[in-house]
DNA sequence: TCCTACAATGGACAATGTCTAAGTCAAGCA
DNA sequence: TGCTTGACTTAGACATTGTCCATTGTAGGA
């Protein structure tokens, strides 16, 4: 069911019910919450979770390489567990809903070695932003 | 000299000392300063400015299209003050140092429409991440 | 020069994230 | 099964970044 849990399990990382509870919240496709909100559903299930474990979680679940760190305008980074496949992120600058998307070719392949000043590039990231349907029709 | 500053006057901005000074600060290419950086470098010039102010000018700036929001991983948001020539940003995963790139061709062109879901896209940031090379050559 | 609307100030407050010291527990091992 | 131990969790203080508001100041026009 959980795909991250079991890749997590797989590392041999000790789990405990905080972890697992972290995990499960932030499983799923399109899912990019914010460590608050990791937090709430997770003390919906777990009340006794405090915001330092999520916090720490979500950390060791990043530098792991299991769960990505997005930064999109708004003020608190959120969270994307999709790390395996590599995708970039369709935003609506009007309600915040954010979509995984898969562009076509090397973003990479743009940049000429003129303008890498040097570089040692290891990591493209794109934002596609514009209305959603909905704020488009309400627009 | 300050071509932020002349594209600012010619909108009618209300030109006072502060405005001024946050302007100056800004100005320059591949400047992209943090609200607290503005602030400091902006109270060398003129010690009574508040941070309130920076922050209201840089957002009006934005607002006036004048000033660029840049949201690199880092914590706090930078302005880059180069608003009228698109581009991209190349960032230092370790020193954060940030440079403007000028990608080929147009990004908006690699997302296909199935992968559109019904948005209606405007807009499109790429940020390049990799080693700078004084890093590269520390690593 | 004087008025007035707009701008600046400073300090409180809010949101997000980090750190620490002390208590708790998962997992290996006898 | 029942220890032992080091990793994990907790609560709350603290740090950083950003916003708001009531008051004071001032740019620019009449």
């Amino acid at each position: 069911m959980s795909d991250l849990l079991e890749r997590l399990r797989g590392r041999g990382w000790r789990m405990t019910a905080q972890r697992r509870v972290v995990a499960e919240v932030l499983d799923g496709d399109h899912v990019h919450l914010t460590a608050d909100e990791v937090h709430s559903r997770a003390v919906a299930r777990l009340p006794e979770i405090s915001r330092a474990t999520v916090y720490n979680t979500l950390g060791e679940m990043v530098s792991l390489g299991e769960v990505i760190e997005v930064a999109t305008d708004k003020r608190a980074k959120r969270y994307d567990p999709n790390a395996h496949r590599p995708h970039q992120h369709l935003v609506c600058a009007q309600c915040g809903q954010i979509r995984d998307v898969h562009p076509t070719g090397n973003p990479l392949s743009a940049l000429p070695d003129s303008e890498r000043f040097g570089f040692t590039i290891s990591d493209v990231e794109v934002t596609y932003r514009g209305l959603c349907p909905s704020c488009t029709a309400a627009a």
